[in-house]
DNA sequence: TTTACTGCAAATATTTTGCAATATC
DNA sequence: GATATTGCAAAATATTTGCAGTAAA
């Protein structure tokens, strides 16, 4: 279990990062970093908020703000800015995937797509640096779709 | 100047939708979409509110709140949500786009990009129904590339 | 000892909601 | 005339900020 991802490596590379630019290594940045880690997927702050809650290391609302912040230019963690959803964040270390958004009931899912990480690794932009990028696939869940065709017969009658 | 989608033919399209729906058809529907024809390109809550003050026609946020709703479900605009700014609008009049947005100085840039609109109508994905889609791709933009070596360039001394 | 960082509380920004007044149908 | 829609103001939600106290270096 310590492969280039690993609990561990994330911490070090915290750590590093913390290192190289001279910030304080606080325990509330590892203590995040460490919930984030156990989540597994998505969070949004309020979430992540109430983990730190259950887990017995309060942290101020400002503080996890803070460290959001921190984490995100260490590139341990992405954002995602979903319509009509609160900010939502995920560990890095895996490779960018597709969100798929089900508009009727608002679930997310995601979905590796080799074939589209491929093809984005060819597109080349003019006067533009690219670092990372976000596909979000607005639409309908089978659950839902399966929901509004049984309410269209029912008002047919 | 009478395409398939000029303003008459916009202004067609919420009439329709608004008659289908059995909604109804007040000043402030036609007025809020009139300016959003006039202002070509991305808009925020914030931006339209002035804008409908400027052309003399005043209408509460909460009506603007409302509106945009109804012209999203009638497919009349898109919606934007791109990180660390607020939820931005444009009209869904012209063919998706891709967005590049400079995570420095938070510059947005539309590049049309043909081969990934392609690309995206060759995906199918499992137990989802996609409608539309938004690609995000954020990095550095030429001119905060420039800045940022001149910086490093300084540091160096 | 120095000062970066935390926690708190207030400020700001964004969006939603309840309700009375108004205007469309 | 019935009621969908508007405007207003208050509430809810999300995020930022100033500052005093705390703790990492």
């Amino acid at each position: 279990m310590n492969g280039p991802n690993s609990n561990t490596d994330l911490t070090q590379k915290l750590n590093d990062f913390l290192e190289v630019k001279q910030m304080r290594k606080t325990p509330e940045r590892f203590a995040i970093l460490d919930r984030i880690i156990d989540i597994k997927g998505h969070f949004t702050i309020e979430s992540l908020m109430l983990e730190m809650e259950n887990s017995k290391f309060i942290v101020s609302r400002a503080t996890l703000y803070n460290t959001i912040d921190l984490l995100l230019e260490a590139q341990l963690i992405r954002r995602h800015s979903i319509d009509g959803m609160p900010t939502q964040y995920e560990l890095a270390n895996t490779p960018p995937h597709t969100h798929l958004i089900c508009t009727v009931c608002g679930k997310l899912k995601e979905v590796r797509d080799n074939n589209f990480i491929m093809f984005m690794n060819t597109r080349k932009y003019t006067a533009f640096t690219s670092r990372y990028f976000s596909l979000y696939v607005y639409g309908t869940c089978s659950t839902c779709a399966r929901k509004r065709k049984r309410k269209q017969l029912n008002k047919k009658r």
